[in-house]
DNA sequence: GTTCATTAGTGAACCGGTTCACTAGATTTC
DNA sequence: GAAATCTAGTGAACCGGTTCACTAATGAAC
């Protein structure tokens, strides 16, 4: 890299002080009584040597750094094969060009909470969008330091944190609507991580449905699963005993397509053995095979709110709203169908 | 945010210069000289004190940000259904760790080139992953300013210009041997962009090879198509005429997988009535049906490599290599068979 | 012919660090 | 015992901007 040209070079260039400069240029001249002819001289002298500002030097000048950082649960988010988390960015990044703001991905190996906080408050952004469980203790700390954070895809267990969610108790309900209205009985719940209430959300929004509707779930039907999957064992034998579930409710659109594959592997049909809805709704559910009913969380909404929320807080203001929680929606596609006891012919 | 305590702070705090402060936190005391005492002294006063250092001053003072930027055609590139962002993302987060450096997303919608290069060159990042169209301006324009590059999934029109890619050429032959040796005759290619050198390489690759066997690929047999796709009519007329093509190259998993829906909804099968071979054969190639024959390149460790690549270069090192680009392979998959003139049953 | 207001612009401090050149005292060398 | 070296540490300049408080000159008011 060259030696840039300061606004010291442009001042001298021009005959004047670097305050004049500055004030030009921030278009702050008429307001600090600068002559239109001085004006002109300084801005046709900025632009025939080609300045521009020193962003950090504004940075440190004006404590500001117009950056927000985005912080997932971790780097192997980045693995899952649904648009998740292109949609999520996708969102940010647009929202962060109406509001002027930088988007910093942060994927720090977290070594320690400590580490991750002290990463995120030593001044090089100005705000961070959390995607982490509830309870996470980097949202606390962050809290206490005074630090502009906005929860996004997750509820926090923290009091006062502004967050933007998807109400993931209705989620589940919409889900065991929809396969008890096929006439479903027996039902199984792939469950994201306990330590995740938007994952709890859904099951319990789902459980509770069917229990209302005077049906029981037994407990071994309900299955933590993550992508990768982990232990696919419990799914297998639970698909192959005698009382196997003719209905799956997935937490996420990733896992469900694991399951898809399979339930696929041992010689069953989705959906005429076994109906599977999912969470999330992503464009790829309209790309596997069968497609996947989903409930449909509007994502890149989420995420634009997310961030104007953030920009917000950042600013000083109180948002409009604390909290935005955003209602689902059902999107059947062909991986639900009405209950057959018919075996697979 | 409340107000944090800066070096001078930790250093009226230890009664020594915030000069001593600042060499001893940076573990420079040895060489300094600086008694084994008074570091214990600073480092427990500032540990006390829960001091950490502004990275905004020090960005200043050292005039590097430890910041990279990522640069893609536009924010659209989001939109994909394949996991190719997310996997480009994870190799350049894991790798930024590794060397300490952070990541910056840059989708500003770019009004012009100029401010494009204004932006990445005002200080705010050291260097740029670049994944643009191979002659695009802002490449050369940011070579001009010597501002350090690295151009990465696209081999830059502007010689001396580092960058990482797969040699889309025998990508595109891999494919064509694959289905030539189906028994393959009638071939169409669902080509991306003219302005990718990439893509171009692609169809080259595939083309030349078809030719070499002595066989004819008809000019509209060649289709430009995007994702989201821009205009189905063509495929579709073609795949209705009486001279079909029985195999079909599609430049990019994401439209490959939009070419097997729009192939189904036709009525056709896949691959009883054609075949179909990607590129990229991401993780999603294995969740749609069929599942995808793909030509695979290695994405995160491309991501790593020229995310290493550049930090080589913004630490002044020329890097051991200019370019490296690495070898494609075939994996397949169950949307490619052998041709066979029976019609579907 | 003072006083007051307006216009046009600047000096110096500040943001929070880093680093070079230098010093004062203690110790070693010859 | 004077010079040289070593030890431990610091003052001041610098990175590139922003902003407050102030000034000098001109014109208007009474």
């Amino acid at each position: 890299m060259v030696r840039r040209t300061t606004i010291g070079d442009v001042a001298k260039q021009a005959g004047v002080g670097k305050v004049t400069v500055s004030y030009v240029l921030n278009g702050r001249a008429r307001e600090r009584g600068i002559s239109a002819a001085t004006s002109q001289k300084i801005i046709d002298t900025a632009k025939s040597m080609n300045y521009t500002p020193n962003v950090v030097g504004q940075m440190l000048a004006t404590q500001k750094t117009n950056t927000i950082a985005v912080v997932f649960q971790g780097v192997d988010y980045f693995a899952s094969t649904s648009s998740f988390i292109p949609e999520v960015l996708r969102g940010v990044c647009e929202e962060g060009v109406v509001q002027g703001v930088d988007v910093m991905l942060h994927t720090k190996a977290a070594e320690s909470m400590e580490a991750d906080a002290n990463y995120l408050a030593s001044g090089r952004v100005d705000g961070a969008l959390i995607l982490r469980d509830a309870g996470d203790p980097l949202i606390k700390e962050l809290k206490e330091r005074r630090f502009p954070i906005v929860s996004f895809f997750s509820r926090p267990e923290e009091p006062g944190i502004p967050y933007v969610d998807t109400d993931n108790y209705s989620g589940g309900r919409l889900a065991a609507q929809h396969l008890l209205s096929l006439g479903h009985r027996r039902f199984a719940v792939i469950a994201g991580s306990e330590l995740s209430v938007d994952a709890t959300d859904r099951k319990n929004g789902f459980l509770n449905t069917v229990r209302a509707a005077g049906l029981e779930i037994p407990t071994g039907n309900v299955i933590k699963m993550f992508a990768p999957l982990n232990e696919p064992e419990r799914l297998k034998r639970l698909m192959a005993g005698p009382d196997r579930p003719t209905a799956l409710f997935v937490w996420s659109d990733d896992v469900a397509f694991q399951c898809i594959t399979l339930v696929h592997q041992m010689g069953l049909s989705v959906p005429k053995d076994v109906s599977i809805v999912g969470f999330d709704s992503t464009p790829a559910c309209d790309r596997v095979s069968p497609p996947l009913t989903s409930v449909r969380q509007p994502i890149t909404t989420m995420a634009r709110n997310a961030t104007r929320m953030l920009t917000e807080v950042m600013r000083g203001r109180t948002p409009d709203l604390e909290q935005i929680v955003f209602p689902p929606q059902l999107d059947v596609r062909a991986s639900t169908a009405p209950y057959s006891n018919l075996p697979t012919q």
